[in-house]
DNA sequence: ATGAAAGCGCTAACAA
DNA sequence: TTGTTAGCGCTTTCAT
């Protein structure tokens, strides 16, 4: 119960003018609260601007912090306090498609109250299923007033802080979420293929467990259907949405007696890696080979040649899930938007097949 | 002092098989340990995995657990433990620019122990001078570890944290930094221009008070001098790094009697503002004016036509100050590296002067 | 092996 | 107008 808990090296500095630091390099509440002579509950008042305080109170209070140079501590006042003005996006990783997307959601962010914070927790040992939940319950209910999930994977438990999702993956009882047309946008990509004239058209899959990935499939296959292409089951491979799967699968098309003239990867990092398997295999992109992809991450437009691609209005996508959330922590009703439509983006990886 | 202070309504919950959720929507260590009939320190040596807990408690303390979906609050426990496991990265906002050092530093920790959290604390009232100061001590010594500050524009005090600056933007008394060769990346885009056979080079600044732009600029004109081409103080136009003095920038410069055929913007952003303007002005580019910038942003290739520029390798540059931060954290003694080179990428805006 | 109690820095009733 | 007090959820001695 003895108040000379800490520093108590600070206790006269208000006559000595030079700055005063904490033995510990950081202020805190307490140490403002016995250098300026007044309760602890003051200076919160004060730094919260809290009715019913004197001005030569605040006045006093204002010079020791700036004399100590105190900040208050996010992690205390945000156990103590519901509101933080923090909406927290939590990502498995910080990968370009989660990057363009904070692009979005900080850029419409700017000028309301709220900082941003961007979490990713995928570390954990037993592999990254889950992470959403337990990101959310780690942040959530304190440290963050409302959260954006970025493809999250799993059902998301009815949290204390409002949640908005982007693209998630499953189909099932999602909150509130946003997405893009992956069944119109893969028909698109395909359609174009087809009209290049292309007829051997081979897909690269996403992951299996990703409605997102069987979405795509269905794009194309009712685009090769529509068009009266029949379907070899041959050209339709596995993948993941990651670069090693799609390695593999691009050798084993390509590899093929009848090797497909066209591919459509499930996304861009499936469709990148195509085009540097079909170039170790002196395939030249677009004459022998056409190549397209679906997200038109930063990277499509880097590649040699620029690749195809289908793009996701990411930015959008972003903006508007932070709309959704303020209007959700306003206390409005928001719904579901409808999806939001992919556009193509042909570049330099789809030509009509060489006849030669 | 009464025990049932939260959530009585799970006091029986072990035989009911349904899953229990809190009130409050989060389960907390109180609830864990009431319905599984331990105390809260027991559970914490659980969760924890300290030593001196039976076998049997530990089992039933993580069947409640799962049954509750328990998550430790980070906000708690870094209140009371100095260990958070959490590498924190604070930028102004989520740019191009910090979003590829974001990506980089990612990466590089994938694998270790430690999580990341992006923070973006620009939006304070009073302008954003000393955000850095303010959202490494609102976050530091409690919520992260170690923090990793993109382009500060003010010195950092010493914190209770180990701190790694990248690319900071004063000369003065920074912690460990991480720069780019600014001075010979400017050197380099203005001779790029000067080989091209430009001789009418106009330069638009960066912002003043930060010496990336001073050194951008010195290249510059060492440049021009080395040539032996005269600097017509004219060409030389302020801006500030940003979209508007870049437009205004270069209008005055294309308004001028004799216009320049070249412009070296300071950064990409800058640059590009002026390709827009240029085409407002009916001008071809590169035909008519070349324009070079200074960063490589993602949005510089995808211009129209893809932008020349120079190239900060951010990615390597993260990765860096995630090895030295590492470093920093483990206690060793790390060191500055050297200024990371700045590599011409010539791209579209830049051709031989029409001699039309 | 387990639990009681103190306290991290802060906010918010409530008293004075 | 100011201070006292009781926690927020957790970790950590220190008893038991």
């Amino acid at each position: 119960m003895t108040p000379e808990t800490s520093n108590p090296e600070m206790a006269q500095t208000l006559q000595g003018r030079k700055p005063v630091e904490t033995s510990t390099g950081r202020a805190t509440i307490n140490d403002v609260a016995r250098v300026a002579k007044v309760s602890v509950s003051t200076v919160s008042k004060v730094v919260n601007g809290r009715y019913g305080v004197a001005p030569a109170t605040i006045a006093k209070v204002h010079q020791v912090i700036n004399e100590l140079g105190y900040e208050t501590s996010l992690v205390a006042s945000s156990l103590r306090s519901t509101r933080t003005n923090i909406i927290g996006i939590l990502v498995a990783e910080f990968e370009p498609f989660s990057l363009e997307l904070l692009n979005g959601i900080s850029a419409t962010l700017r000028g309301t109250q709220y900082d941003l914070m961007a979490y990713a927790g995928n570390l954990s040992p037993e592999g990254h299923a889950g992470w959403e939940r337990r990101s959310l319950s780690r942040l959530g209910g304190t440290l963050i007033d409302g959260a954006i999930i970025v493809t999250p994977t799993v059902e998301i438990p009815h949290s204390s802080v409002p949640v908005i999702s982007i693209d998630p993956h499953t189909g099932a009882d999602m909150p509130i979420s946003i997405d893009v047309d992956n069944y119109g946008g893969a028909y698109t990509a395909t359609s174009h293929l087809l009209e290049l004239g292309h007829r051997r058209i081979a897909h690269i899959r996403g992951r299996e467990d990703l409605q997102s990935a069987h979405l795509r499939e269905q794009g194309y296959r009712q685009a090769l259907e529509d068009a009266g292409v029949e379907i070899e089951e041959q050209l339709v491979h596995h993948g993941d949405y990651q670069h090693e799967a799609a390695v593999l699968a691009a050798h084993d098309l390509l590899d093929l007696p009848h090797p497909p003239t066209a591919i459509f990867a499930a996304n861009d990092l499936s469709a990148l890696a195509a085009l540097q398997v079909a170039g170790e295999h002196g395939l030249r992109i677009p004459e022998d080979l056409s190549i397209i992809g679906f997200d038109d991450i930063p990277a499509a437009a880097q590649s040699t040649p620029p690749l195809s691609t289908v793009r996701q209005p990411l930015h959008e996508m972003g903006a508007h899930a932070v709309k959704m959330l303020l209007g959700l922590l306003a206390g409005e009703e928001v719904e579901s938007p409808g999806e939001f439509p992919a556009v193509l983006v042909p570049r330099k990886t789809t030509a009509a097949p060489d006849r030669g």
